[in-house]
RNA sequence: CGCGGAGUGGAGCAGUUGGUAGCUUGUCGGGCUCAUAACCCGAAGGUCGUGUGGUUCGAGUCCCACCUCCGCAACCA
């Protein structure tokens, strides 16, 4: 066996203070298909994902839960975890900054950096916001007050450790302006950051906190617990082992090929990382790459144009490999994205259904009608089909040429241009007149070759953005293994000449637009938060006006309803029928969500015993994580809670 | 003067070092019938936010001024 080169490509490690969304998707899907793209290509890839899960806000969110830390964020890397399953992630590791051998390498790397002199001792003062516990810069403040919450702050200090960012300045804004690494892209970020934070000069970076004990301790100070850039940016190598006995191939990996991020990381990615690194001796990453935010249409966003942006129901409504393709396609290189569902449902059925999933139907239907699904061997070839085989041909290097610039949108549009000249070449052959004459059986065959050559070529191209459906594919042109390699996919006539094909289901349903937008919207204007995902649910559960069919006692048994009790209550901003609720369930507390804000006092509710469904699924609404739902009564003059009578332990089954 | 982004045919976007506008979608008309009411062809539709501003032989593209819109979030994608 060869050596291979290997390829380290990395996301950000996400904070659990909320469940994964889809921004979170849309990195790590880019990282995905770069990995499986690089995979094919024959590298050694390691693609590492994870969780940053210390901070004084998860702290504070499992306090508010009355549950441990780790606890909660267990929960949460849970979801993250079965999000990537979910949407095809191959990540080979994953990492959590609580992962003992983590916390041990960045105690080493906190040591190493002080005995090198690079960390010292200090104070840090500033304004603090003592409701949130934030200190802010005076340049921070809002009119003088708290940037967050607009309360008045107070002067504070606390003794801190600093990072001598200061230190580095030069060799970062030489690192950053020099035009033949490119180390930060798109360019266009590196003027943001060089006139923004290395002009004005750089200051030092408190990197230790006494405010809060959920995170990795000093191991010289326990005082004080490494504050967040040293904990969780080192997490690219002590996932490699450095400093570490858990893993061994910090040697192979780092320096890593690319750390792919949302634009509002970079600043950290670009300058703290670098430093950190400079300040150890070790090698810099190859490339910085901050991709666009996907946005929605801010006031519109709503009624008309459908907001349901959950990834979970996003991939169940439309399919995981749509969902993929429709994140990659519309996200343009360096800029935002604007997403809306109506976009979204375009493009599945015009480039998805119409263009690729259509020109695979056709084109295997007519094999199967014309030649019993195997083509004979003789051809006979003309001048039209050079233009279309030769674009497939050609497509390999466009398309990796885009792929080794995260120009997802652009390689997949190229690989698009070709399925749309695939579909114009079935217009010039017209096989259904060549059909009729006996005599153009081999010119019959050489088209339908033709257009199952190209579709291979696509297909595999495509593969490592669409990893579910290209196999199935496949297997309806009669494509092998060996056809479907990266390398071949600028080789023409690969398929067996003899090729057989399959009939097979339809890929990609059209969706009808109008109805799926309606159906959307009814669930969006019922802000009831018991709304299921899918529409099979939703018949079952929705209340109606007649008495719903018959179920059995199985159908009631799948119910899981308890008794909790409620531990806190709010409402939820910028909502009028929402409130939130901190419940305990026996078994860890969880937050639901329930709209009946307009006819209970959050505070009248918090210490009552209510009814909940505790299996149903999770779902957010407003951005908030729903985990089940509050029974009420459904009165002409609104929801009335359903309570019990007498104490109960919470937890407690109903039946 | 908070930070950042944007104003180009109905919608969503391209327009690289300046040389008189392209793409996708939608609309309308036609074609075809192999196919997922899909596919192919054609047409209509823009004085490129404003200043009848500056530079230039020539500006969507550079400079200046102004106007408008959007995001600052799902908490860090």
């Amino acid at each position: 066996m060869t050596e291979k080169k290997p390829f380290y490509i990395t996301t950000p490690i996400y904070y659990p203070s909320g469940n994964p969304h889809i921004g979170h998707c849309y990195t790590t899907l880019a990282c995905d298909c770069l990995a499986r793209y690089k995979r094919m290509q024959g590298f050694d890839v390691m693609f590492l994902t994870g969780t940053d899960e210390h901070g004084q806000k998860i702290e504070k969110k499992a306090q508010e839960l009355g549950i441990p830390p780790q606890k909660y964020v267990d929960e949460i890397v849970a979801n993250f975890i079965r999000l990537w399953k979910r949407i095809g992630i191959t990540y080979d590791r994953f990492i959590r900054t609580t992962d003992d051998y983590h916390v041990e390498s960045v105690q080493k790397i906190f040591k190493e950096l002080y005995d090198r002199g690079y960390i010292y001792k200090g104070e840090y003062e500033g304004k603090y916001c003592t409701p949130d516990e934030s200190f802010w810069t005076e340049g921070q403040l809002v009119d003088g007050k708290c940037p967050e919450c607009g309360r008045e702050v107070v002067d504070a200090k606390e003794e801190a450790y600093f990072f001598k960012m200061s230190a580095f300045s030069d060799r970062l804004e030489a690192l950053l302006t020099d035009e033949t690494r490119s180390f930060l892209e798109p360019a266009a970020r590196v003027n943001e950051m060089v006139n923004n934070f290395i002009k004005p000069g750089l200051e030092d970076l408190c990197v230790s906190r006494t405010s809060f004990k959920w995170g990795v301790p000093v191991s010289f100070d326990d005082k004080h617990v490494v504050y967040v850039w040293i904990d969780a940016l080192s997490n690219y190598i002590t996932a490699l082992g450095y400093m570490n006995e858990k893993y061994d191939d910090f040697e192979r990996y780092w320096p890593a090929d690319v750390h792919m991020m949302a634009k509002e990381i970079v600043r950290f990615h670009s300058m703290i990382w670098p430093a950190m690194l400079m300040a150890l001796d070790l090698p810099l990453p190859k490339k910085i790459y901050g991709h666009g935010w996907i946005t929605f249409n801010g006031a519109k966003m709503g009624k008309s144009t459908g907001n349901v942006i959950d990834p979970f129901v996003l991939a169940d409504r439309y399919g995981v490999d749509a969902l993929r393709y429709d994140l990659l396609r519309e996200m343009p290189f360096g800029s935002d994205c604007a997403f809306s569902n109506e976009m979204m449902i375009q493009r599945i059925n015009s480039d998805l259904a119409n263009d690729l999933g259509n020109l695979v139907s056709r084109t295997v239907a007519m094999a199967i009608k014309y030649f019993g699904g195997t083509l004979p061997a003789d051809r006979e070839t003309e001048a039209v089909d050079e233009e279309l085989l030769s674009m497939a041909a050609a497509l390999k290097p466009t398309v990796e040429e885009n792929f080794e610039n995260f120009h997802f949108s652009v390689a997949l549009a190229e690989i698009f241009k070709v399925i749309s000249r695939a579909n114009k070449y079935i217009d010039e052959t017209a096989p259904w007149i060549l059909a009729r004459d006996g005599n153009k059986r081999a010119r019959l065959a050489t088209v339908l070759y033709n257009l199952l050559d190209t579709i291979r070529i696509t297909t595999t191209l495509l593969s490592p953005v669409m990893p579910f459906t290209t196999p199935e594919i496949w297997r309806q042109i009669g494509a092998g293994d060996a056809d479907v390699l990266w390398n071949m996919a600028d080789k023409k006539g690969i398929l067996n000449p003899c090729v057989t094909v399959q009939k097979g289901d339809v890929l990609f349903p059209r969706i009808d637009l109008d109805k799926e937008i309606e159906e959307l919207n009814a669930v969006l204007e019922s802000t009831a938060p018991h709304e299921p995902a899918d529409a099979a649910e939703k018949s079952v559960i929705l209340p109606a006006v007649q008495v719903k069919p018959e179920i059995t006692i199985d159908d009631f048994a799948k119910l899981d309803l308890r008794v909790v009790k409620v531990v806190s209550c709010e409402k939820v901003k910028k909502s009028d029928k929402l409130l939130c609720f901190q419940l305990d369930d026996g078994m860890g507390g969880r937050q639901v969500l329930s709209g009946i804000a307009e006819y209970y006092d959050p505070a009248d509710l918090v210490g009552k015993q209510v009814v909940m469904i505790a299996n149903l699924a999770q779902r957010k609404i407003r951005g908030l994580e729903s985990y089940g739902m509050l029974l009420s009564a459904e009165t002409p003059e609104g929801y009335r809670l359903i309570t019990v009578d007498g104490h109960v332990n919470p937890g407690a089954g109903i039946s």
